[in-house]
DNA sequence: GTCTATAGCCTGATAGAC
DNA sequence: GTCTATCAGGCTATAGAC
């Protein structure tokens, strides 16, 4: 191997260990505690040496949401793919989606409720919102086809509908059970039950 | 009026000053984003000023959940009040509830979202949480008595469901549609839409 | 790539004069 | 109740030596 890939593989890792570090401070002081100098500290470097990796603050947070989001995406299609297609495969993406997001709060804040005002999700962020939307989609057309829906679950409107039941679910959990895991506490049973409200606005023709 | 009352009502009228203004600032830079600085250079005094109204940022920040807690209580109680008796009134109070949360955004996330990861409501705020939850319960057990929902919805369960319906369209309108008003937008038509599920998963002897 | 040093901000909070 | 002065610390970001 080349000295030069030698290089940009340290390079990578350090680049990979100041934004697991972000994570974690983010965790622990809220998304907007997030800062330069705690991440050095954390690293065991000065801060200006961050600059090397990253432009900015900014920087690190874009990087963070894509990553997240790519993370999720992936999250959710698989799961998806091992269920039967249609509403099952709707269903276990869902729960898989929300397990993961309970299990990475801080990115899901991230993803989710722009708790950062200067901070705007860069334009590549928008494709990969568009395919999260269209696997989503391919379910609910699966789930038409097969009978489970009416054929007005084939629609963005449903989809809006799925994901805002979902954030419901996840917003009420991470204000008011921070530390439960997906399936216990008040909140996050309550998504089965939702789900099954999918049937009852777009009623399979009988 | 003896002169203590004028000081006192002058010092009551700065004091609503320095929360307006703060809440002027919390909806510019986000929850987070109030400093005690800023707050004194809107009002065109020195900071240390601040300290003889308020002992502590987190201080302005407790007063400022306490007030909204009481506003969005009283919102919710008029709406409902003026509203049939049962699921009329429930679907009122909602209704008006997201819409003065959308119009007070800064408060809404405060109330609900705790952005603020050193600030933890007081002890008396739970009593105006119970409050909001007596009402709403009060609303259903008038619903199931009237024959329009099922005796499964006179139940906390009913009311956490029918909290994380909303709260669910609030964060999505917030995140993807900060400047619309509700009733327009992709999420907040939604709410009508979900409120007559209600039915369906607390369906009414028939 | 890492460092020191530093500029140039900001913040919350306190002491004490008037 | 207001001020000045100040403490003690935080932060992002840059310059330049090594």
């Amino acid at each position: 191997m080349p000295p030069a890939d030698r290089r940009a593989r340290r390079r990578q890792e350090t680049i990979d260990e100041i934004l697991d570090i972000a994570v974690a401070i983010m965790s622990e002081e809220g998304v907007n505690g997030l800062s330069l100098s705690e991440v050095a500290r954390r690293l065991g470097i000065q801060p200006p040496s961050i600059y090397k990796y990253f432009p900015s603050l900014m920087a690190i947070y874009d990087e963070l949401f894509l990553r997240g989001q790519t993370m999720h995406l992936e999250v959710m299609r698989d799961a998806m793919a091992t269920a039967d297609p249609g509403l099952d495969a709707l269903v276990a993406g869902l729960e898989a989606s929300g397990r993961w997001l309970l299990a990475n709060r801080a990115v899901a804040e991230l993803l989710f409720w722009r708790p950062v005002p200067k901070f705007e999700p860069s334009h590549s962020a928008m494709a990969i919102s568009r395919e999260m939307i269209d696997i989503q989609r391919a379910a609910l057309v699966d789930a038409v086809t097969a009978g489970q829906l009416g054929p007005g679950a084939d629609s963005d409107e449903a989809v809006f509908l799925v994901s805002t039941l979902i954030i419901g679910v996840l917003s009420q959990a991470f204000a008011n059970e921070p530390d439960l895991e997906w399936g216990t506490g008040r909140f996050t049973p309550l998504f089965p039950k939702l789900m099954r409200l999918l049937v009852a606005v777009y009623p399979p023709p009988s």
